[in-house]
DNA sequence: TTCTGTATAAATGTATACACTTTTACGAAA
DNA sequence: TTTCGTAAAAGTGTATACATTTATACAGAA
């Protein structure tokens, strides 16, 4: 088990809701979770906070991160102004090749979207719908975003209703998308957005 | 020597010139220097790494980042955005005791402009810029953007004309937060941001 | 000279051990 | 019962040691 594997494993404890934000996480149990010293968990905890997953406070326990409604609000405002901006830019240069991909990321989004995992398929394909503008800095800030939101509607139940309406915008993006209607698309992945927010926010106190 | 000591005289080394971008951090030698084993100082590297000042590769030695062209571009488009949208906010909510601090950041600032740690200054005012706004998460990531460009400036020496126009913008944005002009303080601050960057990049190959 | 292969040196990764800090559990006093 | 104090348990921080990987330097061939 390496660091990265660790960490990996936790992050998708963290995503799956196995654990909730304020949960605790002793290096010493996971250490013989995983079958290695508390050097590599101490590594694998330190990658978590950097993805703004975990927090680490000096001689305390780490802990799954816990927002506050400003938190998340000022998250999706990050949010609402990195991706529809990198979509834009997506949406400038994106190749039959690009589109297809696309394809393939709604298939799995629509197959996992009542799964455990679900979030992988969400992130899988808003990272298909991205990954056109090439620019890895502003993605690998919307995916430290989109997983701090994440850990938050983790541990809510979604509603069918709501994933009903994620998949229609999903399609509706790639169909705008394929038909090149630009301001149409990052219109709808504003309201996209503003609908994740808002559900989040009616879960939290 | 606690690590965060430890990554903040690194970061001091790296924003100083000290350390080039692609000089080697190899964990022995730095415990040496600080008198630690290696451990505290592969805490301090990770820490650099999650600022974006360090690259680690397992097995391989620590590295300072380098950027390309394209990098630094990406790296500008993103502070652009979110440092004018920053500035924005806080103009609406900017008290006489926030115009105070700016005075006192400014008054540094120009100390410091022929320093060897100008960067601290520079960092300082722009921080008492957008401090008003509250937005924890927009300035972490706008810390993280600035360090990594500073970086990449601190090994060439800057022109005393280029160090003039700085100064004399951050006067400038000092004033129009005074006078209360919104729209163009926010497009002063574009323009410096503009300048900031081409000066860098015709610095690179 | 320039390149390549190899031995040596240097560095990283992590297990173990132990000092110090925080958390938890328990029992006495209000 | 609740509160407080204290002792045991659990946890963190880091030094040391050693196996494994990577970097360096040097000798010989093209």
């Amino acid at each position: 088990m390496t660091p990265d594997a660790i960490s990996d494993a936790l992050e998708r404890d963290i995503l799956g809701g196995v654990l909730a934000p304020g949960s605790v996480l002793p290096q010493g149990p996971l250490a013989a979770r995983f079958g290695v010293s508390r050097i590599p968990v101490r590594d694998a905890l330190a990658r978590l906070a950097l993805a703004g997953l975990v927090e680490l406070t000096p001689n305390r326990r780490a802990r799954v991160v816990e927002m506050t409604r400003e938190e998340v609000i000022e998250a999706f405002d990050l949010r609402l102004m990195l991706e529809t901006d990198l979509f834009a830019r997506a949406l400038e240069r994106m190749t039959p090749q690009d589109l297809d991909r696309i394809d393939y990321a709604l298939a799995r989004s629509d197959l996992e979207a009542r799964n455990a995992n679900w979030a992988e398929g969400d992130a899988l394909f808003h990272a298909a719908l991205y990954a056109p503008a090439q620019r890895p800095r502003q993605q690998a800030m919307i995916d430290g975003l989109r997983r701090a939101c994440r850990v938050q509607i983790a541990c809510y139940k979604a509603l069918p209703e709501d994933t009903d309406r994620w998949l229609d915008d999903h399609a509706a993006l790639r169909d705008l998308c394929r038909a090149g209607e630009k301001a149409a698309a990052t219109e709808r992945l504003r309201t996209h957005l503003t609908n994740a927010r808002d559900t989040l926010l009616s879960h939290l106190p």
